[in-house]
Order: structure tokens, then sequence, then C-alpha cells
DNA sequence: ATATTTGTTCTACGTTTGTAGAGAATAATC
DNA sequence: GATTATTCTCTACAAACGTAGAACAAATAT
């Protein structure tokens, strides 16, 4: 299952914090803030689906990820790239370095990184 | 406003054909194929989202894209890293280097892009 | 001990989405 | 001219979402 994208609002905040209770994520959210019981609700469907747990203090729970952001994200873009690239990453990569606007120091950084990653091969 | 997954497949194979009439959108789909009462809904929510439109035929239309598929791509990406690396393009490019498992002839062929979009710059 | 803060569950309600039937209009075919 | 293919609109309906009130419970502060 996935995360709507206010879920993925909250949980961000929650990779962010690490752990937290349900009054540190609402202080995490900008103004207006959404009413508590709203975050109340996220949370509790977020658990079902599997992607947060929470260590019991008292009768309140100190929530944590399940799920690292990197592998959410990995699989975020996997799912992009197989949906609009055939399923080819190298296409994908050529499209986004041609269309995305990096500096060129940003390039040549990237650059050193792909060199490396070459070298590990 | 936003394609929902469903409405984004449809799009993929109208990106495909250029242009198409309900029936070639139809004959598009996999088995098992949707109802085609549940394409015209989707094409009408598609059309009222301003993204396709058409010419008459007679009686039918002849369905096309009013956004690139480029450009589609684009503003999700973008709305990925804006969400996941505090909107930093590079940070999500070299996230995405190392993440992904390019082979040693597909980094290379990267390289050799950088390199020119080093010069071009 | 009372009031306040914090958090939980239950319930709810309007909107969006996925899916498609019914009915009607036009076009093509026989 | 009657039959068939095409497809458009209207209507529908269940599931998922975004949002939050009501009611209640425990913890904390005064």
């Amino acid at each position: 299952m996935q995360l709507t994208k206010t879920e993925e609002d909250l949980m961000n905040y929650l990779w962010k914090l690490e752990k937290a209770f349900m009054k540190d994520l609402l202080e995490a959210y900008p103004e207006p803030k959404p009413a508590n019981t709203t975050v109340a609700t996220l949370l509790k469907r977020m658990t079902d689906k599997g992607f947060i747990a929470y260590n019991l203090f008292g009768n309140s729970r100190e929530y944590y990820p399940l799920v690292k952001k990197k592998d959410y994200f990995s699989k975020h873009v996997n799912g992009l790239i197989k949906h609009f690239f055939n399923d080819s990453s190298s296409q994908f990569a050529s499209f986004f370095i041609k269309e995305t606007n990096l500096s060129k120091k940003e390039l040549e950084e990237l650059r050193a990184i792909i060199d490396t990653e070459i070298k590990n091969k």
C-alpha cells in the first residue's frame, strides 16, 4: 500500500525528527496547523498501513518510522522510471541531467561521484 | 490539478500514439481491457482538467495531449525533489547515482553526457 | 483535587477516484 | 432503410482521502 501526499508530509516530519509524540509533529507543521484529530487520524492510518509504529509512554505514543526515507524514496523513483521510461534507469538519468538545470559546479561534482562509482565496479 | 495514476496510464498511451480515437486507446490497453465507458469517463475528466483536447471528426473525437510528456515528467520529478530533498536537484542527483544500480557502461555514458553539458555552460 | 494539556478512538461528511451500466446520437455497412 | 459499431453523456456507487468534532482518559500543573 501507498502513502498519500498528506501522509507523506507527516512522514517527512517524522523522518526528520526520527521519533516524536503527536505534539511534536503538530508543532512541525507550518501555520495553519491541522486539527490534532486530523493528525491523529493520519497517524492511525499510517500505523495500519505499516509505515510507522510507536512505543507507549504512559498513555501516549512515541511514533517512529518503519521505513527508511531512502528506501521509500527509491521505490518511488523506480515507479516513476518504470512508468515513464520503460524501466530504464539510464534513460531516465540522462533525461534528468539534460532537463534539470544543474550548475557547472554541480555537474562537476556529479561527474566526480560517477567517477568514484565507476572505480568501485 | 493533477492526473491520477489511472489517468496517467491513459495519458501514456496517448503520448505514445500522439493522437487517437477512443477505440485506439482501448486497443492500447492490455487484457483485461477496461470498459469503454471507463475510458470515456477518464477522457472526459482529463479534458476537464486541461491535459488533453480533441478535434471532432463526425461525432467522435480525435484526442491529443496538451502537455508534453517531458514537461509533465519534469514537474513530477521537481515535486519529488522538492518533497524529499529540500529542493536541491544536485542532492537528488547524487543520491540517485549512488542508489541506482547503473552498470559501468551506463555510468560511462552518463559521464559523457555530463561532460557535454559542462562544455555547454 | 481541580483545571489543563495531551492524546486516543469513534464517527462523520464532503470530495475524488476507479469502474461501469443505460440510453441516445451519429456513422458506417449491408 | 435496418443493423451494427462507435462513442458521448448521465448517472451511480463503493472505496479512499482530507478534515475534523465529540467524547473520553490519563498526566501534569496549580
